[in-house]
DNA sequence: CAGTATCCAAAGGGATACTG
DNA sequence: CAGTATCCCTTTGGATACTG
């Protein structure tokens, strides 16, 4: 098996990042929203994402934001109130959302069938 | 912020499915090795997979297994071997491969750029 | 070759309560 | 409202050694 190429090895790469960047729980949630909606409260994305506890939302929203992928912005409103966007740099993520929704509704329609 | 409609809850639901069955460290290097070669041994996937221990390789592929994605073949050569292929269903992963490694290759690009 | 067994460390994530 | 603090549990994954 002759794996010795480099650009096999490059692409192995690129996947194990944008993984690393991307996996978990919740993140690709959270920006499938973002992209939706545009832009979102802390509170919005926290009712959106059934089950996500503040503490949790929080860091993956900063981790987001450290990669560059969304923009975090406090409203001088009272009482305070921040929203999240996506940035343009996010829009580079679009095609693998869609094709993790498309992959995902084909699933669940499999697993549908199987058990009825 | 409405989000009272089933359309967005139901693709909600889609993207989590999806990354619970692909999610994780190694599973979409995996199904990309066995896309582009078609069909491995263990031993093959161990060493593509760089840094992967024989027991999670083993758990990803049992995994990827059950959830029909890929098939294992027990060879009656000696020693033993064993292949493993994609299925015709795993076909429905590779947009998702093909969109985490367009992104993964531009977020690199980035980076390199960033620090050079 | 293709795994399994055992043990262990770290990360991820959740429950609950609290704060500016 | 938008978080943080604390505590804790589970899952994931890795190191090492061993087996048919």
């Amino acid at each position: 098996m002759n794996m010795n190429n480099d650009i096999s090895k490059e692409n192995i790469l690129a996947i194990k990042d944008a993984i690393e960047l991307l996996g978990g729980k919740w993140k690709f949630c959270i920006l499938y929203n973002l992209q939706k909606y545009h832009t979102m409260r802390f509170k919005d994305l926290q009712e959106m994402s059934v089950g996500i506890t503040p503490k949790v939302l929080s860091k993956q929203l900063q981790e987001l934001e450290d990669n560059l992928l969304i923009t975090r912005t406090v409203n001088a409103t009272k009482p305070v109130t921040v929203s999240y966007e996506p940035t343009k740099y996010a829009e580079e993520v679009i095609p693998v959302i869609d094709a993790l929704l498309s992959f995902g509704s084909k699933h669940r329609k499999k697993i549908k069938e199987k058990y009825s």
